[in-house]
Formats: C-alpha cells, structure tokens, sequence
RNA sequence: GGCCCGUUGGUCAAGCGGCUAAGACAUCGCCCUUUCACGGCGAAGACAGGAGUUCGAUUCUCCUACGGGUCACCA
C-alpha cells in the first residue's frame, strides 16, 4: 500500500520480552490500519531500554510474528528509515541532553534520593503520588555539591501543584485530572538510560509520530506526557486509546487477559492450529466494528474499511469459541491445493492417504475442522480399529439392531469383494442392496461404516470410509465385525 | 484506598432523543442426510439500578452498584 500521506505515522513499540501477547498485537494492528487507512506510515520501534528485561532472540519473533501477521512495517530497525535508529539503546546518548534540557526550562530536576529511602516512603504509605518531592527544591549549591560528590541521580518531572490538565482522546473524549495527582515521575534513571516514558515522548517527537496508540493503561499517564511536550513547546500527538482485552475465569469473573485463560501468544494460538489471517480478522474485530457489520475480512479489506470512530471504549472478553469460528471460515475457503498443504503435518501421519485421494480427504475434511489438529483426532480410526462395543450396531434413528446389522454383514460383504473399489461402485453397490430389499439406505450402510470404523462419528459416510482405508483393510475391518456379532448373536 | 475509565443477550457488538433494540459466535429446535459436520430455516436470550432534563430516553446529566486500569530508577 503506498504511502500518500506522510504526515500520517504511527508507530508499534513493543519490548523484546519473548512474547506476543494478543493484546500487543491487536495494538500492533490498529496502529497498522489506522496509518494504512489515512494513507500513512507504520514505523517499528524496539523498546529495550531495561537492560535486566533483555531476551535472547526477542527481536526476532518480533519480526516473525509481525511478518507472519502480515503487519509490513514502512521504517524499522531491519530496514531502516529517515528517523533512525529505530532500537532505543542505540539511541541512548540521545535522552539526556533533552532531560537536561527540561532541568534548566525549570520543568525538571535532580533527585539524590536512594532506593532506600523511596522504599521506607513507600512501606510507610500515604505519599501522594509515590513520592514526596523532597528533593524538587533543592538549592543550586546542594545540587552542585551532591553533583561533584558523584551522587547517584535521577532526573524527575517537576509537576504543577495545582491547576489541572486536560486531553483529548480520539476514543475516550476529553478527560481531565487535577494536577496534583500527577507524581514526579522519574524521566532519566540512575544508570543514564530513560524511562520508558520519557525515551516514548522523545521519540515519538524525533520519529513525528502523528497518532499514539496504545492501550488504555496508559490513560492515566498521558496528562504527564502532555505536560512534558508543552513544557518542551512540541506539539501534541493526536491520541488513541484502545480498551483493554480480557480473559473469562473459569468462575464467569473476568480479567485481564493471561495464560490461565488459554493461550495468549501469537505464537501459541498458531502452534494450536489457528491461521494467522484468522487470528488477525478475529482481534481486528474485538475492540473495534465496521460500519456495516462485515465480520470475515482481509489485512488488505480492513486496512480500507478501518476508521477511528468505530473503536469502543469497552473492555473485551477473548472468545475462543469466535476465534475457532473464524478459523473454520478461513480453512472452508481454501483451496483444494491450499488445504493439502496446510494439512500436510497431519496428513503424514496416514499413509494410506495417498494423492489419488486428496481430493475425496479435502471433501470430507476442509468442511469438519476448524483448526489443524481435528484431522488426527477425527481420522485416528484409520490407523486401529479399535475394540468397539458391539452397542454402536444399534441405532434408533436408522432401526438398525445387532441382528439386522449381521444380516446386512453377510449379505454385503460377499458383495463388496467382487465389486472395484470407487465411490460409485460402493456407492450403487450398497443403495442398489437396500433398494433390492425394501430398506433405507442406512439400515446397510450404518453397520458397514462401523465395522470398517469402530466408531461412531466418522467423517464421511461408509463409502468415504471405506475409500480411505481401502479394499483389503475394509473388508478384514468388516469380516471382523461380521464375526464378532456372529458370535454374540449366537 | 486516591485518581481515571467503562457498563446493550453467555461472548463480540450495531445504536449516537422517537426502532417490534440489528447482526455474528455459542446454545436449542427443524430440514437436508449414510453417522458427524457443512448448508438452509427457525427459537430463546440484553439496554446494571435510581433520580433528573425532555412531549419522549438505550442514547444527555447526576448519584449508586459492579467491573477494569493506574499509582516502579517495568514497559
């Protein structure tokens, strides 16, 4: 998709944890469709500036995930960009000049004070805000003093004591906060290295970032970052907040999405089976609807239809059961090429599936599952018949009995032995049996089809059954079974 | 606890002062049928509660309840 806006940029910004939670990634998407949808950039930031969070190989899946979502990046650490580098580390020399900057502007300061004593404040309780300012006023000779001393320090944001301050969010409106609620919050630590909120502002400046998105736990520190881009005189991105998505308990209670709910990774879900397209249609859509209801979308159709207004404001419960809808929808609209391949894992566990019969796998198959793994567990009577209980001959609705089962046994199977091994011969074989005799169809082809299944669901009918397993296995299957009512009928 | 945000069927959700309050998933029933699916048809199921504003509130305001988020030298 070209970019025909430039002023249009939004930027992903995940830490390299290891992970993809679904939650960043739908953030990850939004941020995509709001920049394709206005014609703009997506750029990709690597947020490292923790240096104990650090992951071996982080990076990577991010890069995979992204790119396995479909979620191409215009700007980025890999490939580059006029506002680079696009890894925070690499940009470290960068923060401190603007955090001392904002010192000498007055809206900042130096604080001396020791992990120590910000534990007792905080296990003694009751600071406001976290922390007590104690060294908001310190004299230019006490700092200087503590500064030759090679004290440790951090450098804080210098709140305004009273008044309040307001912002607008393109999803939540206008909210408002008084400003002695906000806390002086730290925006360089001890070791030199920002924090992540503050190395977010400088960079969402130096990058130009048009719209920040994120997650709305962030509402609550957004007046601080629009405090520190007017105490900065920068202009203030246009703001969007998305709601939170959550996971049911097994109780009914909800809460932040986690792994107690199931899988929460990309990665995850596409290990269990889940396409990623489909991943990606469902969450587009948790959050977030069209304008006409449209539920089954492409990357390529969402990043036309996508617009700001639809957003909600609500949380969102993740719904496995949608997301397996989803991905049923996905899996019945492939091809026949398509599916054999992406069954391929599965299908190399039946050997007896071979290429003259994908066509009649993908028939009764791609329409059964909806996610990958259901091809085994559907298909597992294949490869052993199990020691079935002869109960399974009685069925009500087709009036089959055991004896009527053996009858049909003896009469068919003499008949299946002569007969070529296609769908339409077995197929005439057995109806033109049951027309011969008055009968419905079921009344043979119930008991054939377990016999030669030893189950009670298969896919497919008796015919399909028999075609996978093929003549001489059929026919052990079902003289077997023949016998085995014959010996419990006598 | 302070502050901020939210609340339409079990779930995702449309709605933006006047509707028999859409649709989708899930559930249930019927049809199709060679079991199960697919497909088709249908059913049940919701505006958290209370005050206002208004001729009229799901929609606007306030209060209550409940839920969530946030209060780190994490991001």
């Amino acid at each position: 998709m070209p970019i025909t806006n430039p002023a249009i940029r939004t930027r992903f910004a995940p830490s390299p944890t290891g992970f993809m939670h679904v939650g960043n990634l739908r953030t990850a998407l939004y941020e995509y469709l709001i920049a394709k949808s206005l014609g703009g950039t997506f750029v990709l930031r690597i947020e490292d500036t923790d240096q104990e969070r650090y992951v071996e190989g982080a990076v990577d899946i991010i890069y995979k995930t992204l790119k396995t979502a479909g979620l191409v990046h215009d700007e980025g650490p890999d490939i580059g960009g006029d506002y680079g580098p696009y890894v925070q580390s690499e940009r470290m020399d960068l923060y401190k000049p603007y955090a001392e900057e904002l010192v000498k502007k007055g809206h900042a300061y130096y604080c001396f004070c020791s992990k120590e004593r910000l534990a007792s404040l905080h296990k003694d309780g009751g600071v406001e805000g976290g922390y007590d300012r104690h060294c908001r006023d310190l004299s230019e000779e006490e700092i200087k003093k503590n500064l030759d001393a090679g004290i440790p320090y951090v450098i804080r944001q210098k709140m305004p004591l009273d008044g309040e301050t307001t912002f607008h969010d393109c999803v939540y409106g206008d909210i408002t906060v008084q400003n002695k609620e906000l806390e002086d919050q730290i925006l360089l630590k001890a070791d030199g290295y920002p924090t992540y909120n503050f190395a977010n502002i400088i960079d969402d400046h130096l990058m130009k970032i048009s719209h920040v998105v994120r997650g709305s736990e962030y509402l609550s520190s957004t007046p601080k970052y629009n405090l520190c881009y007017e105490a900065f005189g920068w202009d203030i991105p246009t703001y969007v907040h998305l709601p939170l998505i959550q996971g049911k308990n097994e109780d009914g209670t909800v809460s932040k999405l986690s792994k107690r709910h199931g899988s929460t990774g990309f990665e995850d879900l596409v290990a269990q089976g889940f396409l990623p397209e489909a991943i990606i249609n469902y969450i587009a859509l948790l959050g977030w609807c069209p304008k006409d209801n449209q539920e089954v979308f492409t990357l390529d159709e969402l990043s036309k239809a996508f617009d700001i207004s639809g957003i909600s404001k609500s949380p969102s419960v993740f719904d496995y059961d949608k997301l397996e809808w989803f991905n049923g929808e996905y899996i019945k609209k492939m091809t026949e090429e398509e599916f054999i391949e992406f069954a391929k894992p599965e299908l190399s566990k039946f050997p007896m599936i071979t290429p003259d019969l994908y066509p009649l796998f993908t028939e009764i198959m791609q329409p059964r599952i909806t996610r990958l793994p259901q091809i085994s567990e559907k298909l597992a009577f294949l490869l052993e018949l199990s020691d079935y209980d002869l109960e399974l001959y009685v069925h009500k609705k087709s009036k089959t009995t055991k004896e009527s089962s053996l009858e049909m046994l003896n009469i068919v199977l003499p008949m299946l032995h002569e007969i070529e091994w296609t769908k339409d011969s077995l197929s005439e074989c057995m109806t033109g049996l049951a027309e011969g005799m008055g009968v419905k169809n079921a009344l043979v082809m119930w008991p054939v089809r377990i016999a030669a299944s030893g189950t009670a669901v298969t896919p497919g009918g008796a015919v399909e059954v028999m075609l996978l397993l093929g003549k001489e296995e059929s026919l052990k299957r079902i003289e077997s079974g023949r016998q085995r009512l014959s010996a419990a009928l006598s």
